[in-house]
DNA sequence: CTTGCACTTGACCGATTAGTCAACTACTAT
DNA sequence: ATAGTAGTTGACTAATCGGTCAAGTGCAAG
């Protein structure tokens, strides 16, 4: 079982593609076994309970996120354009997975831990030390630009918390509307948040 | 039954209770009956389902918030300065909220809507049209603002949108995190969205 | 060959789920 | 008085839930 198990990692998988499409509470350990052929003793063998497969799942999902985000986020673009390739990816995935499934799924560690967090503390903190990573990702940028003498001093750490905070409400916004356009706007407003207009951010990337 | 009966008034705010703190999966119709002391018939004399009674529930507590949202978007105050008492008013039925179950709950709509959206076309299209109608509490402000030129032209039912998103996000971190002071900085960053910054508004206060 | 370990299997469990129903009560209009 | 209506009740069902378990399989090391 050590390193990679095929077993484990399509249960991995299958649950987190499953409750990403429906919810933690309309997808059974049966539903998440039957689509990953697995049988319901395996299931037990390799978690203790669903609620800990479901930390293991996002634990996996995350490392796969991280390394979109590395991509987005690499140093080798200019601090501020690295939001603009994030929008980007955020929208074409959104797209993608709507057009895979038939519907705009959202984010799953938000629909999920928004469910679960006031009766499941591990997913919350699992959720929440997720939420902490994206915000790292933004300060950092910001931390590089201010640098680079793109934008002012200020308080990054908080700017990221309120960038996050956007980017989620419009996943948040696709589900709900159930169309991925609800993303169309994200770069010019992570920018306004930023305090910068768009005008600007464009003569930055030519 | 026609002008307030209630039993069904309690089946309707025992359930909204719940569900905010805890989730639609995890609160079963027996729960809602029993802390609603009322037997399981009388709920289903009244609702045809679990799933009619969550978008009455809804519906019911719309009716309430708009109270509240009339209050903060009064035409008495300066156009700026309801989102002011909108981003104040937030965080104290957060902070409230905390104070009476012991956890930061953050927003019901979101919360069940996208637990459920995916799979019931009639809640997720009632979480819409609530959304919807904070959006048009965003923009008329917004529309006043321009008006008594306090802000340039521009599109503000998109600025709006942006708003509604940064607020829902802002309302996920608190749930997370458990910890409504995420919401600390609501108002400035509405500011930055709408493109002005903090002391000019603040300036417009006195 | 044999022991032991990693993994698999399917039958099984008690609890809980949303929803049903026929009988009942209490009030109101005629 | 009586008939009808609005609301109430608790026992009931069939299905599904998360989780258990003893008995297996297949493979690798001694």
């Amino acid at each position: 079982m050590k390193p990679e198990c095929e077993t484990r990692t399509k249960l991995l998988t299958t649950a987190l593609e499953l409750m990403w499409e429906r919810s933690y509470g309309s997808v059974s350990v049966d539903d998440i076994c039957a689509r990953a052929d697995v049988r319901k003793g395996s299931f037990y063998y390799f978690f203790p309970s669903k609620s800990d497969l479901t930390v293991a799942a996002f634990e996996k999902n995350w490392e796969q996120i991280c390394a979109k985000l590395d991509q987005a986020f690499s140093p080798q673009h200019p601090p501020l354009e690295r939001f603009s390739r994030f929008a980007k990816a955020l929208y074409q995935s959104q797209t993608e997975k709507k057009g895979t499934c038939g519907k705009a799924c959202g984010c799953p560690y938000i629909s999920v831990g928004l469910e679960l967090s006031t009766e499941d503390e591990n997913i919350r903190k699992k959720v929440q030390s997720i939420f902490s990573g994206y915000c790292r990702y933004f300060e950092s940028a910001l931390n590089e630009a201010e640098r680079e003498g793109l934008i002012p001093p200020g308080n990054h750490a908080e700017t990221a918390r309120a960038i996050d905070a956007l980017v989620m409400g419009l996943l948040v916004q696709t589900k709900i509307y159930n169309d991925p356009e609800a993303l169309k706007h994200t770069e010019q407003s992570i920018f306004r948040l930023i305090g910068i207009d768009v005008a600007q951010s464009i003569a930055a990337h030519s």
